[in-house]
DNA sequence: TTAAAAAGTGTTATAATATAACATATCATA
DNA sequence: TATGATATGTTATATTATAACACTTTTTAA
């Protein structure tokens, strides 16, 4: 089965449909907060829910932040590599598309004798709408 | 006074000097075991030995490890921004000068009307010595 | 179709990572 | 030498994440 087509159990569609819903990531506890009128009692089962969307490509997690955010990418079939701008300000993120940036590390890599297979790449600055506000 | 030459404390010299003779980076309480001996017994100790370290630019954080790894740098004297290569057969992290990358997430930054300030990158793959050894 | 395998659930407990708060000490420097 | 900034030692606690176990549901394939 495609994994673009996975069916989601009520936990995880749970955790996602709040993911979707929030304009920043959000911590486990933050969304163990928010929908333990859902039934969700334990952390233990965010995380689970957490790690499946993020093994589906459906999440990513923002490891400076130790947040959850939904993927932005239709059809997103993988959680392999992750870019992101992150506002300093407004903590809003944005997600960058990947291949022109896997392509560039890979070729970084090779220089370094490295076999590339995957990254994660956090970029702090400030956003459009907050420059603008300035 | 220039940061390079700044006096480090007992405490912060003996995080440092644990780090530097480290071959892969160390978490927090793996550094507080290591130098119990020396007379550091808290978390907090190493904890604020690790920030004032990292706010001088001679220790950086793996984030998606929760790691530390000396600088590799000479006279490194920026906290700002970091770029690793990890490999996931050892462990073993190498950094990147970050000049050219830098300026490349400065351009790809612009793209988005997103004023770059710093960013962390962590490219996970397969070292130079662990592909050798298959 | 049904038995076995795989995946998910609910729950309690606990591990791992990191910071708060506060009293005291040290050090640079004016 | 006093004063302000920085660091220290200590206890307690907050935050983030996983272990273990019994049970249920879903998928697969014989």
């Amino acid at each position: 089965m495609a994994l673009t087509s996975e069916k989601l159990t009520n936990n995880q569609q749970t955790v996602l449909d709040l993911l979707e819903k929030s304009k920043e990531p959000l911590k486990a506890y933050a969304i163990l907060f928010d929908i333990q009128k859902k039934g969700i009692k334990a952390p233990l089962q965010v995380y689970r829910a957490l790690d499946k969307l993020i093994e589906i490509g459906k999440v990513h997690k923002i490891e400076s932040k130790n947040s959850y955010i939904a993927c932005e990418h239709k059809n997103c079939d993988s959680s392999t590599s992750t870019s992101f701008l992150i506002c300093e300000t407004c903590d809003q993120v944005t997600e960058l598309k990947k291949k022109n940036l896997s392509e560039y590390f890979a070729k970084q890599s090779v220089q370094a004798n490295f076999k590339y297979s995957k990254h994660n790449l956090e970029i702090y600055g400030v956003c459009k709408d907050c420059k603008n506000k300035k």
